[in-house]
DNA sequence: AGGTTCCGGGG
DNA sequence: GTGTACGGAACCT
C-alpha cells in the first residue's frame, strides 16, 4: 500500500502503531496498518558508565542497553533507556537529566511516530511492503475501512507514489456584518472538486444549475459535505487557508447544528489542533493540507491571498468577489449565480494550485520521510532538520537536542555577514556578460568540510581555515553534514542523469521534480546554520560559508576584471560585466 | 537604536 | 502529544 498518514494510539496500555494507506493495485483499498512491536527510548550519555546503570536500574524502568554512537564525531557511550509509553518520556527524563552520573539526555524530545519511521527506515507517500500481516476478514461494517495487524517487517519500496486522489473544498460564508463569526454567520455554500472531473457547489439554493447539489439546510449541507469526503475517501484533502478558516468554522457550525462530521477512516471527528499562533486541522487517514503556508514558501510575493497566487501561477484572473459584501450575492436573487459561481471558481482554483504545487511536496515528503501533512506546514529549516534527524540515525549520531529557551535568546539576533554586493551601475548596458558559481554555499560545505563536528581548535590537526574569522575546519574525517548535502548532489547528479536517458516526457516530469526537490534541500542546508532554533546551530559555520563565499566571488571579479571585464553589478554567487579590452 | 505590537489568510 | 513553535513590518519610546 501506499503510506499516506501515521500516528498512535494506546491499546491496553500499550502503544500501537497506525499505518494509514491506500492499496493502489488492489482497488484503491483504503488500509489501517497496526503495529504493536516498537517502543520509545531515549538515551543517556553517562559521567560514569556503572554508577550510571545502578542508577537508571533504581528507577525500574523497561530496558537498558550500552550503545557505541557518536557525538557530533565523538565516540561516546550511552545508554539506550526504553519505555512502556511515550507519554512516560516526558514524565521521567527530567529525573533521568538530574542523575549525578547522567551528564545529558539525547532524543527525548523526538515524536513516537516519527521515531518510528526514522528507526523502521520507511517513508510516507511511497509503497510499503510488509513481510507479515494477518488481516481483517472484512472491512469495518461503519468505516469500510480494513485494518490489518502487523507481525513481520515493514518496508519502504521506493517507488514513490503516482496518481494520488486530490480533492479541494472551500466554504462560503453569508456575513452581513464584518468578518464570519460561526456564533452568528450560517454557510451558505460548500464547494468541493476531485481530479477525477468531479465539481461541485452544495448549497440550499441553486437548483437550476447544474453543478450544484441542493441540500434541505445548513445542517444537511455539512452531513452532505462528509459524505463526499467519506464516500470519495482522497488520499489528499485540501483548501485554501483551511487550517486557520474552513476547518475550524465547519466544526463549530457542526457543533451548534447537531451535524455528524466523523471524516477519519477510524470513524474519529476532525481535530484542529492550536500549534502556538496558527492551527492545523486534522483528518486521520486523509492527508488534510493547506495549501496557504505552502505557497508562502513556495513563491515570493507581496500578498497570499488565493487570487494573487492563482494569477502568478497561471497568469489567469479568477472571479473575485469583494468579501465584506458576498452576502448580498446570497441574498439578492439575482446576484446569487454569481456567487455560485465564484464558489466552484474558487474551489476549483484550488484544485489547479494543489495539482501543480503537490508534487514538489510530495518528493520533499519522500527525501525528508515525514507524513505530508508535517512537511507542508514545516518551514524549509524544520524540513532540513528532520531530514538530518534521520541521516543521523543511519550515521550512528547523536542528534542534538533542541535548543532551550536560553539558547534560543543567545542565539537570536545573531546573524551572519551575508554575501558579497556590489551595487548596480547605473545606466544601460550593452554586451553583458554573465558569470555564477553553480550552487556556490553547498559547493563550499562540501569543499572545506563545514560542519559542527569538524570545527575545531586545535592547532596541530590539518584545517581549512575561513577567510576573515579563522575558523579551523579538519579536512577529515568528512563531516556530518557535508557528508549528508554529497550525498544529495550525487542523488542529484544520477537522476539528472537518469533524466537525460529518458525519453518518455511523464517519468522525465517526475525525475525533474525530484532534482528540484534535491536542489532545494541542498541550498537549505547553509541557511539553517545560522537559524536559532537548529539543532545543529552553528554562527561559525554560517559565517564561515558566506566568508569562503564572498572570498571565491571577489577573486573570480577580480580575475575577470584583469582580462579586461568590467563589473556593473554582483550579487552572492554572480556577476555582471561588460567588455573593454 | 532597541523594544513592542501587529498581522497574515479566510468571508 | 517524546505538546504549546513565526517572522517581518510598522510603530512606538
Amino acid at each position: 500500500m501506499v503510506l499516506l498518514d501515521i500516528d498512535y494510539v494506546t491499546v491496553d496500555e500499550v502503544p500501537v502503531i497506525r499505518l494509514f494507506g491506500k492499496d493502489k493495485s488492489g482497488g484503491n483499498e483504503p488500509i489501517i496498518a497496526h503495529d504493536r512491536s516498537f517502543r520509545p527510548y531515549i538515551y543517556a550519555i553517562p559521567t560514569d558508565l556503572d554508577e550510571c546503570l545502578r542508577e537508571l536500574e533504581e528507577l525500574e524502568l523497561e530496558k537498558l542497553e550500552v550503545k557505541e554512537m557518536r557525538d557530533l564525531g565523538r565516540p561516546t557511550e550511552v545508554i539506550r533507556i526504553e519505555f512502556r509509553h511515550p507519554q512516560d518520556v516526558p514524565k521521567i527524563r527530567d529525573r533521568i537529566r538530574d542523575l549525578k552520573s547522567v551528564r545529558d539526555i539525547r532524543e527525548h524530545d523526538i515524536p513516537f511516530y516519527r521515531r518510528y519511521l526514522i528507526d523502521k527506515s520507511i517513508v510516507p507517500m511511497e509503497e510499503l511492503e510488509f513481510q507479515g500481516v494477518e488481516m481483517d476478514s472484512a472491512p469495518s461494517v461503519t468505516t469500510n475501512v480494513r485494518t490489518v495487524e502487523v507481525t513481520g517487517r515493514v518496508q519502504s519500496t521506493g517507488s514513490g507514489a503516482h496518481g494520488l486522489d486530490i480533492m479541494s473544498f472551500d466554504i462560503e460564508v453569508r456575513n452581513p456584518h464584518g468578518m464570519p463569526d460561526p456564533e452568528r454567520d450560517e454557510i451558505v455554500m460548500i464547494g468541493v472538486a476531485g481530479n477525477m472531473g468531479y465539481e461541485s457547489v452544495i448549497s440550499t439554493a441553486g437548483d437550476h444549475l447544474d453543478f450544484v447539489e441542493v441540500v434541505e439546510d445548513e445542517r444537511e449541507l455539512l452531513e452532505k459535505f462528509a459524505e463526499i469526503v467519506i464516500d470519495k475517501k482522497p488520499d489528499i484533502l485540501v483548501g485554501y487557508n483551511s487550517d486557520n478558516f474552513d476547518f475550524p468554522y465547519i466544526t463549530r457550525r457542526a457543533a451548534i447544528l447537531g451535524a455528524e462530521l466523523d471524516l477519519g477512516w477510524d470513524g474519529s471527528k476532525i481535530r484542529t489542533m492550536r500549534r502556538g499562533f496558527a492551527n492545523a486541522t486534522a483528518i486521520k487517514g486523509t492527508v488534510h493540507v493547506d495549501l496557504y503556508p505552502v505557497m508562502r514558501r513556495y513563491m515570493n510575493l507581496d500578498r497570499y491571498t488565493l487570487e494573487r497566487v492563482y494569477q502568478e501561477l497561471f497568469g489567469e484572473e479568477k472571479i473575485d468577489l469583494p468579501g465584506d459584501r458576498l452576502w448580498e450575492y446570497w441574498d439578492r436573487d439575482e446576484l446569487r449565480d454569481e456567487l455560485f459561481r465564484y464558489s466552484l471558481d474558487d474551489v476549483v482554483a484550488t484544485h489547479r494550485i494543489a495539482e501543480k504545487i503537490l508534487p514538489l511536496n510530495l518528493e520533499l515528503t519522500r527525501l525528508v520521510g515525514q507524513p505530508l501533512f508535517d512537511i507542508s506546514r514545516m518551514a524549509t529549516g524544520q524540513q532540513a532538520e528532520w531530514f538530518l534527524v534521520r541521516k543521523a540515525y543511519q550515521y550512528g549520531e547523536l542528534v542534538p537536542n533542541k535548543p532551550s529557551q536560553s539558547d534560543f535568546s543567545r542565539r537570536r539576533g545573531r546573524r551572519a555577514v551575508g554575501g558579497y554586493v556590489k551595487e548596480p551601475e547605473r545606466g544601460l548596458h550593452e554586451n553583458i556578460v554573465q558569470f555564477d558559481f553553480r550552487s556556490l554555499y553547498p559547493s563550499i560545505i562540501i569543499s572545506k568540510n563545514i560542519s559542527p563536528d569538524t570545527l575545531t581548535d586545535d592547532e596541530e590537526s590539518e584545517c581549512y581555515v575561513a577567510p576573515e574569522y579563522g575558523y579551523r575546519f579538519r579536512k577529515s574525517p568528512r563531516g556530518f553534514v557535508p557528508s549528508v548535502i554529497g550525498e544529495i548532489l550525487s542523488e542529484r547528479v544520477r537522476i539528472k542523469e537518469e533524466m537525460k536517458g529518458s525519453d518518455d516526457p511523464m517519468e522525465r516530469k517526475i525525475l525533474n521534480v525530484q532534482q528540484e526537490a534535491l536542489k532545494r534541500l541542498a541550498n537549505t542546508m547553509y541557511g539553517v546554520y545560522g537559524y536559532s532554533r537548529f539543532r545543529w546551530y552553528s554562527m561559525e559555520c554560517a559565517e564561515a560559508i558566506t566568508a569562503w563565499g564572498r572570498d571565491y566571488i571577489k577573486k573570480t571579479i577580480k580575475t575577470a576584471e584583469e582580462f579586461g571585464f568590467h563589473t556593473v553589478y554582483a550579487d552572492t554567487d554572480g556577476f555582471y560585466a561588460t567588455y573593454r579590452g
